[in-house]
Formats: C-alpha cells, structure tokens, sequence
DNA sequence: CTTAGCACTCTTTGGTTGTGAGTGCTAACT
DNA sequence: AGTTAGCACTCACAACCAAAGAGTGCTAAG
C-alpha cells in the first residue's frame, strides 16, 4: 500500500498517541502534537482517506480514530523506528540474571520475569528445545537399596533427574548391566529416538534382567520424554490486569488462556524464524483469546541454532516501538548466556 | 460468647445464604430458606441483636445483612458441620497425581493445581522444609573436562544439583579429594549447619587443593542453601478473577501480593501447628491485601514430622463447610504420598 | 415474647436533558 | 486542485429526577 508522506505521518502520529494515552485521537489533538501547518479540516480529510484504507476506525460516529490491526501493522512494517535500549537499563538487565546461570530452565523463568517488569506485560519463554538433541551421558546414582536416582545429560546442556524403585536389590551387577544397555542402547541417541516403539524392541533383547532393570529403563526413557518436550513458563500473569482494554472477563478468558501451556507452546513455536522479532496483531493470531492481544515473539539461539522463543503479550495498543527492542535485546542476551554456559564442550 | 439457640440458627442461616448468593439477606428470603414457624418480624428483632453483637453488619441502612468477620469465624468455629468429600471425588483426585510422584516439587506444584481446580480459589503451596533433615549423599557427576555435576540428596528425599566449573582440569584426584572432604564435612549435617562460617573454616583448612575444589565447595553450599530454604508455588491466580468480591483494582493488589514469594510463606508457615486446619477470616490476616480475604491452610507431615503447608485464598465469603475438608483431605493425601515414597531409606 | 402494620431509608432502574468532543460536508479561498 | 473556515449533526457521557422495590426499625396490639 502505498501512502503520501503526510499520510504516513499522520497514521503515526495517530498510533503514537493512541498507544500512549489510550482515548481515541480527534483531529485537533493530533495537530497540537504534530507540529504541522495544515488545518484540522486537512487532517480530517487525510484521517477520513486512511479510515477509507482500512488502517483507522472509529468506535462511534463522533468519536476520533483509533488505528485497525492493519493500521498498528502498517506502523509496525513502514513507521515504527525502534527506541534505542539506554545503558544504565541494560546493566539492570544483565544485573538481574544473578547466579542462577546454570540451569536452563531457572534462566528461562528468570528471563520471563525479567521481561514481564520490564514491560509490564505477560511474558512467556519456552526452555531450549531437546529437538536434534542427544543423550550425552546417563548415570544411576544409589539413593536406597532398592532405589537410585537416573541422571540424564543431552547435548545441550539439560539435565534431567528422577528417582526410580525397584522392587529387587540394584546390587553392583545389576548396575554394571543397566550402565552396558545405556552405553550400547542411550547414549549419543536422539532424544527423539526413544520413542515406544524402541523401547519395546530394547525390553525384549533384555532377556532375564528385564525385571530388575525395567524400573530404571522406564526412567531414563521418561527423562528422555521429559527433555524433548520444552516447557512452556509464564509470567507477569497480574500486568494483564493493568492494561484497561481487557475489561470485564476478557482478562479472565486471556489469563485462563495463558494458564494451558500446549496452545501457549503452538503460538511461540509458530513465530516466524526468518525475522528477528515476531509481531503477530490482534486477530493475526490463531487464537479467539487473543483477539485483542499482540504477540512479540523472538527466538533465542545456542550456537547459532534456533533453540526456543521469548515473548511478551499485551493489548494491541502495546507499544511497539520500545518493546520490540526489549524483547530482542532479551532474547539475545539469553542466548548468549546459555551459549557461554555450554559452548565448554 | 453465648448464643441463643434461635440466634445460632439464623446466624449459619445467613452466612451460608450469604456465602451461595452473595447477596446480602433479608428477613424475608431468610425465612423462605429456613422452616422455622416465626415470623419476619421476630428473625428481625434477632437480626438487629446479632447486629449489636457485631456478627453481622449492614452495606446500608435498608439492605440485608451480611456476616461481618466475626460472624463468619463465630460460625466457622460453631456452627458450621464439614461436608463430606464424595467417593467419586476423592477417586478423581487421587488419579491426578498421574506419575509426578517421584519429585518433591513437582507434586507439591500438582498439588496446588488440583486444589485450585477443586475450590475455584488461588492455591498456595510449600515444598517439604529442609528444617532438621542432613545431608544424605553427595555425588559429583563429570560433564565434561572442567565440568561437573554436583548432586546433592537430603534425608527428606529432596534432591537438588548443579553445574559446578572449574578453571583447573577435574581429573580423578581432584574429584577423589572432593568426595574426601565431603565425606568429613558435609554428609550428615544438617542443612542449616552449612553457612558462611563453617564454609570459611572448611575454605582454610583445605590448602594446595582450593583452587580446583572451590567451585564444587560452593555448589555444595548452594545447593544445601536451596535445599533449606522451602519454595513456595502458587496455582489457580486467575480463579481470583472469578470472585466478583474483588471489585476494582483489590484483584491485581491481591494478585500482586501472592507474586511475591516471601510474605506468602510467612503466612503459611504461620499457619497454627495445634489446629488440624487454620482458618484466617478478613482482618485476621497480618496482610493489608489479604483483608477481604480468608486464607484456609493445612500442613502435611511426612512420618509425622510436619514438613510444609498447602492452603487456598478466596474471599471471606469463601464455602468454608466444603473447602476446608477438601484443603484437609488434601494435605493429609499429600503427605501419605511423600511418607511412602520416601520411607523406604 | 411475638407479630402485624406502617413509615422511613436507601439502592436501583429508567428516562430526560445538556454538554462537549469530534465528525462530514459545503462553500469560499489560494 | 488542494486547503480552510464554518456549521449542522451525531453520539457518548454525566447529571438529575422520579418511581419502584427491598428491607429495616418501631410501635402497638395480641
């Protein structure tokens, strides 16, 4: 679509301070901002031709024009220059993540926290993803008598534990054949290799041990499951109640949308891979619940490989131009950190 | 405080209208509920006394009444009769504990959820307190050449690891001197007897060795760190959104409030220890925010040793009769869970 | 002690009426 | 042809008022 430049500086202008004061913007107040020697009469015109587009509506007949989906879209595509991140912000942010570097999955929920203050928004962030990932390393560690503990290592740097029982003794021999059928049977596997199927023909080669073994098997193919599968986490739940589009129980229908991780986990997976940072806008989502809701998403990597997303959601009128920038400055600095963390081999 | 039989009758009347309506009661509609062979005027006469006593209040002059805290914990502590929790219910229940078993955590999280859905309240719970339980076991699990995992086992079955790295290569006279020092220093304390003392002294007594075991020392500490200190979870936050008793912005207040971790477990772990079930209506609450709230908490034990708290938040008007048996149920079931799995050792 | 009756209070609802912001259109102007 | 002043028109919103309804407290009689 093609627009004059005074439309586009007046379709801007209109985001901008609908975005910051939330009222439907009129033509006058739109001139006192804009410092532009035209009449309102002008600027009504132009507003009644972009209304014509598509890109502004009104609430009612005599109210003044608030930007479309396809309006935010345009600003976003063609207008919008990203808000430099300032200094003393970033070295709050980079302050922030403390020691809790090592685990993956802390980092993400911390990242996710980190993001919703700093935008007031939900934010969302899914733990690296186990996809092309293998089983670095499995070990059993002896809790009780009957009881050991599986250790779980895939080359990304997850680890996955969990108690096993068995209801005979795990003496020596028995753990010497469990660490055989790891080795010969686990490790360096996909992740996604270990599927029923597999399992089924590795419970059949097993012959006699199957009954002292299976108990730890069943264990290490459960962490397999566990570390393929990213974990969807959620945070800054109560900001959606600042944002006064949700009114009445479409916060609720938002919140309780945000509560059930699979469709959280669909939206964050879909987000286009080739941009940078993902805007989805008002009824661009797939989603009902979503409707009123845009959804920045960027992907962070490990060593050059898309691992997993960070986002944010809030009402359409969110602001764009300073969020976009956050959201990829996090989801850069969580990639490096998580390559840093792991890149020793 | 004495009450007559009659005033009782019409005090558990009204708080439980008042509870399934949310409206407040009239003498009239009182009367419809009740089948007592008196008349509006009489229940009006004794309303107007349990008025004076302060158990029930009035939004204004010509509307019906409703209990005032005081009411409410009068018939929580004498009128009110538990309701049974039905067999099918319970069967319901008990199957959503699925295989999240093994992990303290994961159930307690599990835990909240199930009772979140249950009582349409915000759900709070605490992982088993480390308060008493000692060090079990500690294993270093080489990831890779300056690498280890440091896993650390409680008596109390909660396991806790890490990621330690070294600047100095860990080869296996390293780790043999780490599993020495372990040995003499760590498994058998307690937890709360791994602080900044004891590893300053432990730090000055190791000699040439610190360079390469200091950070797999301090995972050790950490992780019994982690391990002392209780984790709370909060389940069902938008449930709040469903009580139209938070009007306004008391919903994001409260929300806000149940974010932050640590006067949530103040709150519980203030929970009474003597009462099978605590019961904190209103102003009771040492919380501004949670002054239009009630909190219901119970404690589970785990071999009898109380070991945490699991407990829901709704607003006063809250189903007392129905809820506190089912916060009741569930914590003596989250407790039979964690003796079993961990009493074997 | 109980109850019928009644005056009184206070919220809620619906209707009416201004007010003000903002628009679209027309006609004049550059 | 684009721009602007002027004006009639629309519509949400607030204020105000009246009627209705629910419920109370009080009084006097049973």
């Amino acid at each position: 679509m093609e627009l004059s430049e005074r439309k586009q500086k007046i379709l801007g202008a209109v985001v901008e301070l609908y975005i910051k004061t939330g009222e439907p913007v009129g033509s006058k107040s739109l001139l006192s901002e804009l410092d532009m020697s035209v009449s309102s009469a002008t600027v009504r015109n132009e507003m009644a031709e972009l209304s014509a587009l598509g890109l502004l509506e009104q609430p009612h007949t005599s109210a003044g024009r608030i930007p479309t989906n396809e309006g935010y879209r345009y600003y976003v595509d063609n207008l919008m220059v990203n808000r430099q991140i300032d200094e003393s912000l970033r070295r709050h942010i980079e302050a922030s993540f403390g020691s809790a570097l090592t685990d993956p999955e802390k980092l993400l929920e911390r990242a996710g926290e980190v993001l919703a203050d700093l935008t007031g928004c939900a934010a969302v962030s899914t733990t690296p993803s186990g996809e092309g990932a293998y089983i670095r390393r499995v070990e059993a560690v002896p809790v009780g008598t009957r009881t050991v503990m599986i250790v779980l290592m895939t080359s990304t740097g997850v680890i996955k534990s969990k108690v096993a029982r068995s209801d005979f003794d795990l003496n020596a021999s028995v753990l010497e054949s469990f660490y055989n059928v790891v080795k010969a049977s686990f490790v360096g596997k996909l992740l996604s290799e270990v599927d029923t199927p597999m399992m089924q023909s590795l419970v059949a080669s097993l012959g006699g041990d199957v009954f002292s073994l299976l108990p730890l098997m069943t264990a290490v193919s459960d962490l397999a499951q566990e570390a393929v599968h990213t974990e969807v986490m959620l945070g800054g739940q109560s900001n959606i109640l600042h944002h006064n589009n949700y009114y009445g129980n479409t916060a609720y229908e938002l919140l309780e949308f945000l509560r059930r991780g699979e469709p959280l986990s669909k939206l964050l997976s879909s987000a286009s891979e080739s941009k940078d940072v993902d805007v989805k806008i008002g009824s661009e989502n797939p989603y009902r619940q979503l409707m009123k809701s845009s959804v920045i998403v960027s992907n962070y990597n490990i060593d050059g490989n898309r691992r997993g997303s960070i986002g944010i959601i809030g009402p359409t009128r969110i602001d764009y131009a300073n969020l976009i920038p956050s959201v990829k400055y996090l989801t850069d600095l969580v990639g490096e950190l998580l390559t840093q963390t792991f890149k020793e081999e």
